[in-house]
Order: structure tokens, then sequence, then C-alpha cells
RNA sequence: GGCCCCGUCGUCCAACGGUCAGGACAUUGGCUCUUCAAGCCAGUAAUAGGGGUUCGACUCCCCUCGGGGCUACCA
């Protein structure tokens, strides 16, 4: 019934079929940066399209930039953006007999070498490569060793274990957004697999890691694609299958350098501590070397798992705009409604102003800032007098076309107004001032400035009569006097 | 320097041999208006350059130029 045609088609299917595993795997030396965000998204939504599994692995193989405070970092921002994981945190530092094991199966299959060259002696190799314009490459001194003393002097001395790279031919592979990639064999450097201090490098230590935790699609920055042919090489010495490969171009600074600090933040953490809404930071990724099929800017993550597709990404680094960013967080903070944007505020302003406002107060203020901050971070500057005390300048309080006495006139005539308003709606309030100005002969524009400053401390506020009205009559007289005493 | 990747408005992306080269951010002008926003309408703005291939190139090929990445016992 079933011939071998069909067998083998099975076979490939189930292959094809077999689950897409991706990963994010970070290394724990700073403050995580949204260059791992970016990746992390496109690697996370590429699990999910496919009902996968997206792995958190910590690549900390380098103890000497080693932050023990990254770990946390990471999953919190990791956790903040919503990106969770399937697997992890897995930490290459509790692997490391993994690593050896598999760099000694290497040397058993005369695929690396042990190598004891002292760090001076390379050093002086790459200064002379380089006086004389060559490629700063180990000489491949070791490699002439005869493999069993050398493994005897592993046992006393300090070694490193070096892939050994084919003299002649290439390395080619496919990378999904870019094509066929080559590279001369003889450009490739026999890579470092086992450091002095027993850990992995990266190079080791990914293709081991990917392979064990069957990781179907590597997807990484583009700052991988020249060590990728290492990779190759070692997927081949083992005798492993190739993952596919995909590599995303970096983002960069309007200056077109690399992204950093001094133009602006870099860290995931600092998006949040400025108010930035993770759903808003990721939209705005997300269309960083791809673009909706139907041209939408703004759009839902679950969209975005379901429409996204590597054949779409871009190849070309895209700079990072912040204004565009702002532009996008103010959409997302737009389409919060009161009660959501409310509480967002709400831990926004408990977790890194230290101030407890009351969500009640909180939800009255929402509509009267929701357009008018693109950042969390921007409520306090332009609502803050409803809970916190204000303070004027002379000079903030009379305009430049009024005296003292008219000013303090005019505050006093909309003090008495107000002290005997009954009814404390903005609608009202702004019709009996209106009425005020007009029977006193006062430009209302002017007024409602003077009002403005006297009652917000701001120049720049939300609507005025509406505020007031949050405010309260006891507030509001209070701090209509208090300006009074000013002037 | 060598190797690799990339090159459409200022910026992010569309157009994957045939469009007046489109949208978004930013910007400019206008409307609205109690400030500031938001919103609405309109405008300015690009295929790096040069050769090919083709009836026809943003699109395919080559060269030049430009940008970026890598070139560690860092990732």
């Amino acid at each position: 019934m079933k011939d071998k045609s069909n067998a083998v088609r099975f076979a490939s299917d189930r292959k094809i079929a077999s689950k897409t595993i991706t990963r994010i795997a970070p290394s724990p030396t700073g403050a995580p940066h949204v260059g791992t965000a970016y990746v992390a998204l496109f690697n996370w939504a590429f699990a999910r399209q496919n009902k996968g599994q997206f792995i958190l692995r910590i690549e900390d193989t380098d103890r000497s930039r080693f932050l023990p405070e990254a770990e946390g970092q990471i999953l919190e921002a990791l956790n903040w953006l919503g990106l969770s994981w399937d697997e992890g945190p897995l930490r290459q530092s509790e692997r490391l007999p993994i690593y050896l094991q598999h760099a000694e199966e290497l040397i058993q299959k005369d695929h690396a070498y042990y190598c004891f060259c002292s760090e001076t002696r390379l050093e002086e190799i790459r200064q002379k490569a380089q006086r004389e314009g060559r490629s700063p490459r180990y000489d491949r001194f070791c490699r002439k060793l005869d493999p069993k003393a050398a493994a005897e002097r592993a046992k006393k001395e300090k070694f490193v274990i070096r892939l050994k790279v084919p003299d002649e031919g290439e390395t080619s592979f496919t990378d999904l957004v870019r094509g066929e990639i080559r590279f001369e064999n003889s450009v490739l450097d026999d890579q470092v697999l086992i450091k002095s201090d027993g850990y992995p490098t990266y190079h080791l230590a990914v293709v081991v890691d990917d392979h064990l935790m069957k990781v179907t699609h590597v997807l990484r920055g583009e700052e991988w694609i020249s060590s990728t042919p290492k990779h190759v090489l070692l997927y081949r010495a083992f005798g492993w299958d190739l993952p596919h490969f995909a590599h995303f171009p970096v983002l960069r600074e309007s200056s077109h350098a690399k992204l950093s600090k001094r133009h602006g933040s870099v860290g995931i953490l600092e998006f949040k501590e400025e108010g930035y809404l993770p759903e808003a930071l990721l939209n705005f990724l997300a269309l960083l070397g791809w673009s909706h099929p139907e041209g939408k800017e703004v759009f839902e993550l679950e969209d975005f798992v379901r429409k996204f597709d590597l054949r779409r990404i871009s190849t070309s680094a895209p700079v990072f705009d912040r204004e565009k960013l702002d532009w996008m967080n103010g959409e997302y903070i737009r389409q919060l409604d009161s009660r959501q944007l409310g509480s967002r505020l709400k831990d926004y302003l408990k977790q890194y102003r230290g101030l407890e406002v009351d969500p009640v107060l909180l939800e009255k203020i929402v509509p009267l800032v929701r357009e008018r901050i693109k950042k969390l971070g921007e409520f306090e500057a332009l609502a803050g007098f409803f809970f916190n005390d204000v303070a004027w300048t002379k000079e903030e309080l009379i305009s430049r076309n009024e005296s003292a006495g008219s000013a303090a006139e005019k505050l006093t005539a909309v003090l008495h107004l107000f002290e005997s308003q009954s009814d404390w709606k903005a609608e009202s309030l702004e019709k009996k001032t209106r009425a005020l100005a007009a029977v006193k002969g006062w430009e209302a524009p002017a007024l409602f400035m003077l009002l403005r400053v006297a009652v917000t401390g701001q120049t720049v506020s939300p609507p005025l009569f509406e505020s007031i009205s949050v405010l309260g009559p006891e507030k509001t007289s209070a701090r209509i006097k208090g300006a009074l005493k000013i002037i």
C-alpha cells in the first residue's frame, strides 16, 4: 500500500512540519538593549505564528564582562514587553562540561586542536600582520603539533581549543532574508572554541546549544553574518543538520552610527521609565525593516504575529527614529480608555515618581491629558498641579500688556464669581466667566490665560474650565488667593 | 587594509520589468481654537553616479562612489 516514495515524502513532510523553535540569546553584560527587544520580537512572533517554541538563553560565557544584575534586567525587560518565553532562562555557564565534551569530540575527529600559544605571541602575530597589511589571523602554529603530545601537554599546561578551518574551498549558507552568502575558507580564522578559562566562546556555545535545543531558525542581528561560516563549519564537523539562518539589519542612529546612548535611550528599561507603552515600542520596532502587507502602521501584536513574514524583511539598516516612536506612543495612549490609561498612570507614577494618586481623581484627569501627552513621563509636568502644590512668578501671572492692578482686579472678580457658584460644572463655569468678561469689557483669551496661570501655575495646561471643574472649588479658590498675594 | 552586507523623499517603509514612484513620521501653510495638544485639508521632498540587458528599468547584470558590520581566549 505504501510505496517507498510515499514514505520518503512522509519523512520530508515530517521534517518540514517539525516544531519551529527560535531563541533569543542575550549576554548579561549590561542593561538590555532595544536591539535585543527588536530581535526578540521577531523570534517570538515567528515561533508564535508557527505554534512553536521560543527559548530564552543567557549567553554568559564571558566572565570578564559578566554583570550579575543584568540577567534580572533582561527578564524584567522581556516580561514588560510581553515577549514570554517557553523555555529558560538557560544559562551557558551551567553547561560547561557539555561544551568541553563537544570540543574534545572535535579533536577526536581531527576538526579541532589544542593550542598553547601565549597571549603575547598572538599579539605579536597580530601586530606583524597589521604592519605587513595582511589579515591578522592566527598562524596555525599549534595545528602542526602531534595530537597525542598535545593532549598530554593539555593535562598540565594552559590551553585553548581551536577549530581546524579547511585551507581551501568556500563555505556558504542560505540566509532567509538575504539569499546565499559565500566566504572563502582562506579568510576564516582558526576560531578559538574553548578559552583558557575552560569557558566556551560564543561560536562553540551557540552551535552546540542551538543543536541540542533543536533550534530550527536562528534569527539574529546582522553583526553575526561574518561568523556564520564558522558556525556552518562547526555543524558540519559535528555532522549535524544546519538550522535556517536569517540576519536582521542592525538599528542605527540618525547619524548612521550604531545606536548609542549619546543620542538618547537605548536600554529597554529606559523606555519603560520614560513612559513608553510596551505595545507601542513593539509596534514601532516591527516597522523597522518590516512592513505590514496592507500598509498599516498601527496594528495589534496578534495581527503582527499573523502577518509576519521573513520575506518582507528589508535588508538595509534602519534608523531608530525617536520622533516616530513618540508619535506611535501617542497613538497608543490615545487609544486607551480612561480606566486603562488611569491605571497605567497610577502604576507608573508610583514606580517612578513615588506618587500615590487617587485612581478616581486620575480617571477624571485622564480625558483632559490623553491627547496632550506622548509618554506617561510627561503627565506630571502637564497635570501635576491637580495633586501637587503650585508656585507662581509675577512675570508668569501678569502678561506683557497688563498692569498688576488690572490683573488683581480680574482675579478678584473671578474669585467672587466662583465663590458664589453652586454648580461646579465646566460648562457653566465657562459661561459665567465669559459673561463676566463681556460685562467688564475684558478680552476673554487674556483673562483665561491669567486664570490658567493662577490656578495651574502653568502657561500650558489642559482645558481651563474642565481642569477647574476637576480641581474643585476649595483648591481653585486657594490657588487664586495665593496668586493674588504674589501680585 | 581584507572579507561580508547594504544603497527609493530628512527618516521608516510600498512599488518585487509597464503607477503622474505610493503611505507614514517629521516639516511647511491653512482650518478649528481659552493655552498646549489632538483632529481635518493642502504642500515641499527620493530611485547615489555611470555603463549595460530590454520595446520598457527603482526593479536584472557590471563598475564606481557612499554607508554599515566583522576582522579577540567579547558577544
